[in-house]
DNA sequence: GCCGTTTTCGGCCCGACTGTTTTCAGTCG
């Protein structure tokens, strides 16, 4: 989808680092702003470019004259002569070698020009062969980390799901904030932010006596590699390959640098702009008018000064948040909050081989505080899962509504997850599903069909009076598998006319919709449900993968069904 | 190379740490 988009953001971004190879101001800074702008625009280059020709490239912002001659270059030639000759005076695989930590543009040339490394391979082997440290302003400790980082790259390093690492940063924070010197512990970074993948994270400590704290950082347990420790920053790397970035800042400016390093980039980059329009300073030491500190202390007074109001973390992604903020109407969305949910309305059971009981999902739903749980098991297209058939529903009824008799203020509603079958028919014969309190359709089987068959397939779904809800509508797995092709915007179309609700499936491969998808279907009015799929108690907790997905999508709990009054949601259901 | 309710020219985000140097450039976030 949109492949000239990102192919364009690539070339971009590799044109930035040449120039900065020969050191050149602010014209990779320009080149940067238009990949990133490429990368997370949503609409399709080349469309643009058919209907609106080199005027509607320029309107891109960070898209001038030149480079909206260069994205017309590209997509009239397949090529881009300036980029070309770029890459023959450097003909190295630039990924690959940045990806060593500690090499950047400047580095990677002098390895060109010097030692003609071109790859990590290469680059190894100069390693190994000692050639690196007799190179001016090399050395033998270079070399050596070097070679460390391409053993570290070896093994296999990337990004991780966010679900896989907040609980064990969260526990690492617990500790630090255990140790006396420590005042505040507070993540910061992706993690902060709730981006769906995290490449390392980052714990941000308020203290008078960082040293200690420092000292307890770099001998946690299960500890491979400290990439560095200073007076106030220590970075190291865990067993399973994260990297941790701690920093130790004095109660004064603790919001500032939690600012600081919650980023975005891009969305630190304007803010810091804004400061200075306003003739102030900003850093991660505070809010400064000469030498007078104006903010520090809280992430709230620094946004204030510059004239904002706070932005939530899962917003500062330089997708609109501060221009949003700058609105009167429509203004920031008031996010939907973690504790805003009320039921969960798709678990399985072990009627359908998941691992507890109706009764022990049901009980652990009322522990989180739920006021209902909507069981939607299998159905019986799906073989392998156990999936019930028409007469299985209707004996799971008879057992769910003996239990719905003996709880007080909360209440079991049954559904299912059906199949959406090739031709969009649900495996599950019409009659069946008016019975049940709602219908989850998804889809689960040949996932390689065209565009317009999937497109097909899904709306033919949604059409169905019966079906209320479609489960993780693109079916995408994190680090696994793409979407599938959909027409995402006929598909939200439908969903729009047909009032038919959209899962943000929070389980931790899936997240699905995800946050641009929540967006555009929220400025569609389609509604949307945050469920966790779990097919086990324990992934009932979960949830809070999907509130913060809904959250980066600029949900408001409105937006989110099982947000709503239960009256009001059996209503919406309409089960009597 | 982009951008403009201060500007069509003159600005463009900033500090800590490291390793190599003897005063700083490169990298990172």
């Amino acid at each position: 989808m949109m492949m000239k988009n990102q192919e364009l953001a690539k070339i971009f971004s590799s044109m930035a680092i040449f120039l900065k190879m020969d050191s050149i101001a602010f014209r990779p800074q320009a080149y940067e702003k238009a990949a990133f702008a490429l990368e997370t625009l949503n609409q399709d280059v080349e469309e643009i470019y058919q209907k609106k020709g080199i005027h509607g490239l320029k309107e891109i912002p960070g898209v001038g004259s030149t480079i909206a001659e260069r994205i017309e270059e590209y997509l009239r030639t397949d090529k881009i002569k300036y980029y070309q000759e770029l890459k023959e005076k450097m003909p190295v695989n630039l990924e690959e070698l940045l990806a060593v930590e500690g090499i950047g543009p400047k580095t990677v040339k002098e390895l060109y020009r010097r030692l003609k490394i071109k790859n990590l391979g290469e680059l190894e082997k100069a390693a190994r062969g000692g050639k690196i440290r007799s190179l001016a302003n090399f050395g033998e400790k270079t070399e050596k980390n070097i070679l460390q980082s391409i053993e570290f790259l070896k093994r296999g390093r990337g990004r991780f799901l966010l679900g896989e690492i907040l609980p064990e940063i969260e526990e690492i924070a617990l500790k630090l904030k255990e140790l006396k010197e420590v005042e505040r512990v507070s993540l910061a970074g992706s993690l902060r932010r709730r981006q769906e993948t995290i490449g390392d994270a980052d714990i941000l400590v308020v203290s008078q006596k960082p040293q200690p704290v420092v000292n307890f950082f770099v001998t946690l347990p299960g500890i491979v590699k400290i990439w560095g420790q200073g007076q106030t920053k220590a970075s190291i790397r865990l067993r399973r390959g994260i990297d941790i970035d701690l920093r130790i800042v004095p109660k004064k400016s603790y919001g500032a640098a939690l600012q600081y390093f919650t980023g975005s980039k891009e969305h630190n980059i304007m803010i810091r702009k804004m400061a200075m329009e306003k003739g102030l300073k900003l850093n991660e030491y505070g809010l400064f008018k000469g030498p007078k500190t104006m903010a520090s202390e809280s992430e709230e007074d620094i946004y204030r000064a510059i004239g904002l109001p706070l932005i939530e973390p899962e917003l500062r992604e330089g997708q609109g948040e501060i221009e949003a903020a700058l609105r009167k109407l429509p203004g920031l969305p008031k996010l939907i909050e973690y504790k805003n949910i009320r039921g969960d309305l798709h678990c399985h059971s072990s009627w359908d081989g998941g691992r507890n009981t109706i009764l022990e999902m049901a009980q652990a739903a009322q522990q989180r505080g739920y006021q209902y749980l909507g069981i939607a098991d299998h159905t019986k297209f799906l073989r392998i899962e156990r999936g019930l058939d028409e007469r299985q529903l209707l004996r799971q009824r008879k057992e769910i509504e003996k239990l719905n008799a003996k709880f007080h203020k909360f209440r079991i509603l049954q559904g299912c997850e059906a199949n959406i079958l090739n031709d969009g028919s649900i495996d599950i014969k019409d009659e069946a599903l008016a019975e049940l309190d709602f219908v989850i359709a998804g889809v689960h089987s040949n996932l390689k069909m065209t565009k317009e068959q999937m497109t097909r397939r899904l709306i033919r779904a949604m059409r169905n009076p019966h079906v209320d809800i479609i489960s993780h509508p693109t079916g995408r797995l994190l680090q696994r598998r793409d979407e599938y092709q959909i027409d995402l915007d006929a598909v939200l179309k439908v969903a729009q006319e047909t009032k038919t609700v959209l899962e943000i499936n929070s389980f931790p491969e899936r997240l699905d919709l995800k946050d641009v998808n929540i967006r555009r279907a929220k400025s569609l009015g389609i509604k949307m449900v945050i469920n966790t799929d779990s097919h086990m108690k324990e992934q009932m907790r979960f949830i809070e993968l999907g509130v913060a997905q809904a959250r980066r999508g600029w949900a408001e709990k409105s937006d989110i069904i099982n947000c709503w009054p239960l009256a009001k949601l059996l209503t919406f259901l309409k089960v009597i």
